[in-house]
DNA sequence: GAGAATTAGGCGAACGTTCGCTTTCCGCGC
DNA sequence: GCGCGGAAAGCGAACGTTCGCCTAATTCTC
């Protein structure tokens, strides 16, 4: 007799010893294939859930050789915005009948270390990235199994992988075009790290809005705030005394916009009357500052959504193409823009 | 010939056809068992490392009888504090060589009807709930299966699972303790909801103190702030008008103290002059708010961490034992508290 | 120098499925 | 009365592993 350690699961083979049928039928029962007369049909689906039976999808994984799972690299998931793109995507796999396995990053890793080895190992049907340093990882695309489809949410080296972001070149344009209607003049911007694309995008469109109107570029007047809320209380303080011109500001995120407004704050400068503040993200406390916060909604939900969508739609259609989706950006007025005060 | 769709991944097979071995000669040295002459060994593990061998872990899986996969099951991801926890169980999981499978509750359902099925049947080795809603489940701890090891962060209905949480009741105790050191007579709670346990225990705890040092019971000043800034804020206000002397307040999350904060404000009442404000939870913009945020740091990271090495543990002795584990908490002063100004 | 002990490696079976191919049985048309 | 076709169910094989047992060759021991 044998010992085993723990309880054993029921198996097809259970089912249909207590059937009286052979396995492979109530196989084909469970799965609605074949064909079996109604009588034992009923019969073999009683006994299944009499037993509790669970199917067990690491056997069928075996055959079928695909996981129905996705593998999930993120980078920070106690980051509230790329938390809310992965709870788009994790309900968009369900919703597919798909499982997620997440991993995280640590910081100073770079992922391909761990992280990938232990997705290839569960035989994974698609990788789904959401790790923004993964931008800066140049070896990334390298070590990717070419056969596997992978969606990323954010640029990935070599620009052979499939990625859903949302419109960043817009959301720049946007901001500069809200401010320039309300005739402000001197644009000044708090930026993310300039290696993002990201980042680039969204000057390019804030540069493109500049040049429509011939206002002046405000290139020099750009600061990295690392999109910390001190670095950029920093940042806006050195911008605002290199240039005390600024009558607007463009916070790359609204955590550095709130930076922004505590520096306008302790430089005596009312917002929006002296200063109008433009954020970014559209986080949930941006309705909460004071004053509440102008800011570019960026579809965080609906691009890890998205991408999910894709990534499924990849895997069902055998297609790798790295194909490249824009989601829709808007801007959201509240009350820390205005029309520009400072009179000629 | 067969025809394949995608490209077959290489198995020990492979690599044993390619050594001129076994393949379960290749397994073996793949798995550093048995004995294997040092210079085969070398060739297996050269060939291995040619052809790119990555073991199937549902193969594996299917003779072990373990996945090495933790389901984990999650309110809100997108929950800040939540997501902290998720990090810590994540990261510990990862340094013990498991995979976790996440999915996230849909507000409305329960969770029995998607989220367990679907790791059941996976076959994960144990399953993490870190989902504040299912306290109300009561069917909960009906529908888990007796003999998979499960570790809650948050209460489950008949005390069978074990639990890692932070002392909650330690929590409520040390507001009320700061509070009173500083001579407030009259304290008012805005609360979580008071289904929840750790609700409870934080308002015990806050009562303990208010009798040791013999203060009337604050039983009656104490409103449900459901957990969001604007509720808490009403609560604030109707506290407020029901008690014109309460001195301080004690809110049940950081979110409801801002809530609290911006009330208070609102009603003329400068913090901490006139009120002294304590939080629950030390989340990152606390340290922001004006005034900053006095509060009680909870451990998220590490209970996570935590009930992640509890439930390890468990799936590793096999014991089902419902531990109950209290992490400790404190208190972190910065600027919303003072000493009571109300003179006598 | 013969038997025992050790070492290297092979072999069959099992894990829980799915899939395609047989087999058996039955009713039907001509 | 003969073959045909279809329904119902069985059977073997495969997916990629691990494990225990077996065998053959080598080395040790006295």
């Amino acid at each position: 007799m044998r010992v085993r350690r723990h309880a054993r699961h029921v198996s097809v083979k259970d089912v249909a010893a207590r059937s009286g049928v052979s396995f492979q039928t109530t196989s084909k029962v469970l799965n609605g294939k074949g064909s079996v007369s109604e009588a034992t049909r009923a019969r073999i689906l009683q006994v299944a859930s009499d037993l509790g039976y669970v199917p067990n999808l690491q056997a069928r994984s075996l055959v079928m050789q695909r996981t129905q799972t996705i593998g999930l690299i993120a980078g920070d998931l106690s980051d509230r915005n790329l938390s809310r793109a992965i709870v788009g995507a994790e309900r968009e796999a369900r919703r597919q009948g798909y499982g997620v396995m997440i991993t995280s990053l640590e910081p100073e890793g770079s992922g391909t270390e761990y992280a990938l080895p232990a997705m290839m190992e569960r035989r994974v049907d698609g990788i789904l990235l959401v790790a923004p340093q993964m931008e800066e990882d140049v070896g990334l695309a390298h070590v990717l199994d070419p056969t596997l489809p992978v969606v990323s949410l954010h640029q990935v080296a070599g620009d052979a992988v499939a990625t859903v972001t949302a419109d960043d070149e817009m959301a720049g344009y946007l901001a500069a075009k809200h401010l320039l209607d309300r005739r402000h003049q001197v644009l000044a911007t708090v930026t993310g790290p300039r290696a993002r694309r990201s980042t680039q995008d969204r000057m390019r469109g804030f540069e493109r809005a500049l040049s429509e109107k011939n206002v002046h570029s405000a290139a020099g007047l750009a600061e990295d705030g690392r999109l910390e809320l001190r670095a950029s209380e920093a940042a806006t303080v050195r911008l605002l005394e290199r240039n005390p011109g600024i009558t607007a500001l463009f916070a790359h995120s609204d955590v550095m916009a709130i930076g922004a407004l505590r520096a306008l704050v302790s430089m005596g400068r009312a917002v929006p009357r002296n200063c109008s503040v433009v954020g970014c993200d559209d986080i949930d406390s941006a309705a909460y500052t004071s004053p509440p916060l102008t800011t570019i909604h960026m579809p965080f939900y609906e691009t890890g959504a998205e991408a999910m969508r894709l990534l499924l739609e990849m895997i069902r259609t055998g297609s790798l193409a790295p194909k490249k989706v824009l989601l829709p950006v808007r801007l959201i007025e509240r009350s820390s823009t205005a029309i520009a005060s400072s009179t000629f």
